[in-house]
DNA sequence: AAATTTCTGATTTACGTACATCAAAAATTC
DNA sequence: GAATTTTTGATGTACGTAAATCAGAAATTT
């Protein structure tokens, strides 16, 4: 059987009362007490039992997740997916919630930030945009002693706990090398389609995917990039007027959520260009299956949020996270391996 | 907050005896007093704090995973990520052991799931091999009551419960898939290395790249299938014979775990064939980043152990399961998409 | 109607930890 | 050495469920 406080107790030659207060921090033990009881929780290699400590505690964990609001269809689905994981919630002690933001509005996800501290949560998930005040509203939640880890978009340097996404720079240079495989020796200049140059991943996945294609062996023409701001309309008219405006254009590569009004462009278009996008949608599943796009780079969103809330339990315990089980992998689908339709992926 | 026995006793007008009873299947209720019992569990939302529950059974999980012996790199990453799983296996009152017995190897393999039922585990994970022996122990499983998931080979029809692996008819398509968009219009033919046809896997998956390959706009031929038996000599010799013999191939699908021999033969020829391969190990790792191989698919088997033992745990419970975060993703790596190295991958 | 069997209630202990209280002991200060 | 502060012990309750015991009530059989 595993060592319980009372072993601890029995070993060290003290009261349980004294063991607890070591575990648990509290004051009023000397020094050299303490050290005892340290050598005894080590020599018995005690682990504190989550379960049976959760349930004494019956402390339950309210985390917030922030997210951008309008029609992007990846965010929409990791709110889904946030809504699946609070089925769960219940069992896992956690109470989860959602608040939507402008998207790519610095001010919004900093008020946002500082409200979920305000309420006193026990964790704070963000998709992150990059600006000073979003860094200050984060160092506050530090101060104030709650976990923040930054969803999709990342903003190392902010003193955010944790990152929970792919590492877009690596996601952009692999779709520069699909893209300079699929197209061989094809000729033609290929464009970029991306949301907004404020969030971090999208300015990674650029210069990832521009390296990789300085790389190649055939030397291609890299078309300006079109911001669309992840709008669907705005996205459909830039592309549009690049797709009148570059007869010979190979590829496209679409590295923000801006497919709907990209799939609308080209589907006035026969199936001839090489398309590589982001995130697995309805849309972009659709249009993988029709031939329209080659190739979907994509982050599982219920990875994600799964992650997001086993790392901020973990930090609100002061526990360790296993970084191999939170790493998130860039996967790449091609319409063979496309897993089966779950029935709200969006 | 969520409701307890004592809520449902008190709904039910019951005492918490009979909510006992009823909760674990006790005898002694009548038919409509349970009836009453039930309802107010229905009403109240009810679930059972399983957390709380496995405290007072101080219950412990003991679960046996059965791999193929021998210097199988995946095998052994299986058995490293087991172990490491272990680790953590206090905390959630599992217990791991690990039996390896011969691979390939029908009657070592329903010998260790009997052993393993006489020993009373709790739940076993075995890589399956195509057999009626091993159909029979399986069976032999589930009537002791002891769940049984079958681990990156399956054995569908046999009884068993989960299948913890990837879908490797689709595996082998996306292998011919890419193959066939690696290659263009390159001609030559391209040959098959397997282990064994008498591990599903490896059939699957050859069914699955010959039917991609079939549905190519460009007819390749496809030489005779080698089989290896997941042997680097042997592997090395079929591949080194296959080289010499056709000196136009133009590419190699290696759907086992025949890698090393292959690497080895192909070292001394150049890097002008199109490789794909399966698992990523710290061979095909170092062969993606010198160029000798294309792509490498992947399933994660950190994720499999894990998935694994919550899915095991879940059936010895009766708990049902979250299919989503149990579904084990066909990983494509080239190598910009390669995850940083852990230690100790294999 | 009595005897028997089958249900149900009441109560208790246990799991391993958290946390609070009060008394006693030890260390420190004056 | 007395007064004070700090440290420690002893003890109890709580979390939500499991499981056992025993007495009493209800249903069934004779």
């Amino acid at each position: 059987m595993r060592p319980t406080v009372h072993d601890i107790a029995a070993k060290a030659g003290v009261s349980l009362a004294t063991v607890d207060r070591v575990l648990n921090d509290r004051p009023g033990v000397r020094s050299v007490t303490k050290a005892r009881v340290e050598a005894a929780i080590v020599a018995l290699g005690y682990v504190r039992d989550v379960a049976a400590a959760n349930l004494a505690k019956s402390r339950i964990y309210p985390l917030v997740f922030i997210l951008p609001e309008g029609d992007n269809p990846f965010m929409r689905g990791l709110e889904a997916e946030i809504r699946r994981a609070g089925l769960h919630s219940a069992a896992e002690r956690t109470r989860l919630s959602v608040v939507t933001v402008p998207a790519f509005d610095p001010a919004a996800l900093a008020a946002a930030i500082d409200a979920a501290v305000a309420e006193g949560v026990a964790g704070i998930a963000a998709v992150a945009v990059d600006a000073p005040e979003v860094f200050a509203a984060i160092g506050r939640a530090q101060e104030a002693d709650i976990p923040v880890v930054t969803l999709v978009s990342d903003l190392s340097g902010s003193g955010r706990d944790h990152f929970i996404g792919v590492d877009n720079i690596a996601a952009g240079r692999t779709a520069g090398s699909l893209m300079g495989r699929f197209l061989g020796s094809r000729p033609g200049p290929v464009v970029v389609l991306a949301g907004s140059m404020r969030v971090r991943d999208h300015g990674e996945r650029l210069e990832g995917f521009l390296s990789a294609m300085a790389a190649m062996s055939v030397a291609r023409t890299i078309l300006p990039v079109l911001e669309g701001q992840d709008d669907p309309d705005l996205s459909f008219r830039l592309m549009s007027d690049c797709l009148a405006a570059v007869p010979d254009l190979a590829g496209v590569y679409s590295l923000g959520a801006g497919n709907r009004g990209l799939l609308k462009a080209l589907a006035k278009r026969g199936v001839d260009l090489c398309v590589i996008a982001h995130e697995l949608t309805t849309e972009t599943r659709g249009a993988l299956e029709s031939g329209l796009i080659d190739a979907v780079l994509n982050q599982d969103a219920g990875h994600e949020v799964r992650s997001a809330i086993r790392i901020l339990r973990a930090k609100a315990d002061g526990l360790s996270v296993n970084a191999a089980q939170e790493r998130i992998r860039l996967d790449i689908f091609i319409k063979d391996n496309l897993p089966p339709a779950s029935p709200d992926e969006e």
